[in-house]
DNA sequence: TCTACAGTCTACAGTAACTATAGAGGCAAG
DNA sequence: CTTGCCTCTATAGTTACTGTAGACTGTAGA
């Protein structure tokens, strides 16, 4: 049971076999054992830990937080409170951008209802795209809180 | 009044200098007039454009579609319905990451308040990041869903 | 045993949407 | 005329991966 490749490590957590070696290279996964071929080989602690990692990611967490994480679980024995603070931080931050999307599920879908199949030269879409005075910022805040929806 | 300089331009609208060129680059932005000593010069019309990128940017539309927007906005007198069909793309887009963040704003909630200053080696918020099977993702869908959260 | 074929290896390039840096030259005020 | 900020180009860095090329390995069927 001490010796999965690096396909079975991936199907078994769900993370690619790229984004595997990857984790590797920046030293989020401690260098497996290789076979005689040079293969990885992975036991149950990698499964542990690239879930663990892996599930922080899907919270948000950025890998700095996450590799602050794993160096506190690897020494346990002291205070929680650092583990506690990053945690809030993240809360802090995924609350912002429940903030900001909501403004903009608003605003979308005001935008939607308002256009109903004219002419693009009428279009409600693109005026209110136009106008940009009146909404989400005051100054020139927030400019980048948004900018990273990938929406492939 | 035809004629700005790129941090003027900058000011007015709330673009950094750099990401102006960038769009120039990318196609976003026309290549402006430049003076004698080939500093770029821009008018009013420089100002909606932009104004209209960055409102675009900040309802999350990728550039891809903002491109898309502008092409239409170019050449008016044809329907609408493709501009409706990309402003409910986005909209469906930010409700999908609405309700990722908020599984997860409540799921750090649940971490951060079972964490209450104990050692590292019985942090709550550890043990539920390390039990990573129920919670979000079923098999092991919504993989990079949020994997672009800045955070910085 | 031979032969496919899927899986693995390294190394490097590409992605999105910028941001930052270096090094050189421009422009207005004092 | 010099100080200091602005602008120029070109290039590299950022984050968290993803994709590709070209070679090797491991395995299952004929």
């Amino acid at each position: 049971m001490g010796s999965m490749t690096i396909g079975k490590l991936s199907g078994a957590t769900g993370v690619k076999v790229t984004t595997i070696r990857y984790y590797e290279s920046i030293d989020l996964l401690d260098e497996p054992e290789r076979s005689a071929s040079g293969q990885r080989l992975y036991g149950a602690a990698a499964v542990e830990r690239l879930g663990f990692i892996r599930h922080a990611r899907d919270l948000g967490f950025p890998v700095s937080a996450i590799r602050e994480l794993i160096s506190l679980q690897v020494d346990p024995g002291r205070d929680c409170d650092l583990v506690d603070q990053i945690a809030r931080r993240q809360l802090g931050e995924v609350r912002r951008r429940l903030t900001q999307l909501e403004a903009l599920e608003a605003e979308l879908k005001r935008m939607i209802t308002a256009c109903e199949g004219g002419k693009v030269a009428s279009c409600s879409v693109l005026a209110a795209l136009g106008h940009h005075e009146h909404c989400l910022h005051e100054e020139h805040a927030g400019k980048e809180v948004l900018a990273a929806l990938p929406s492939k």
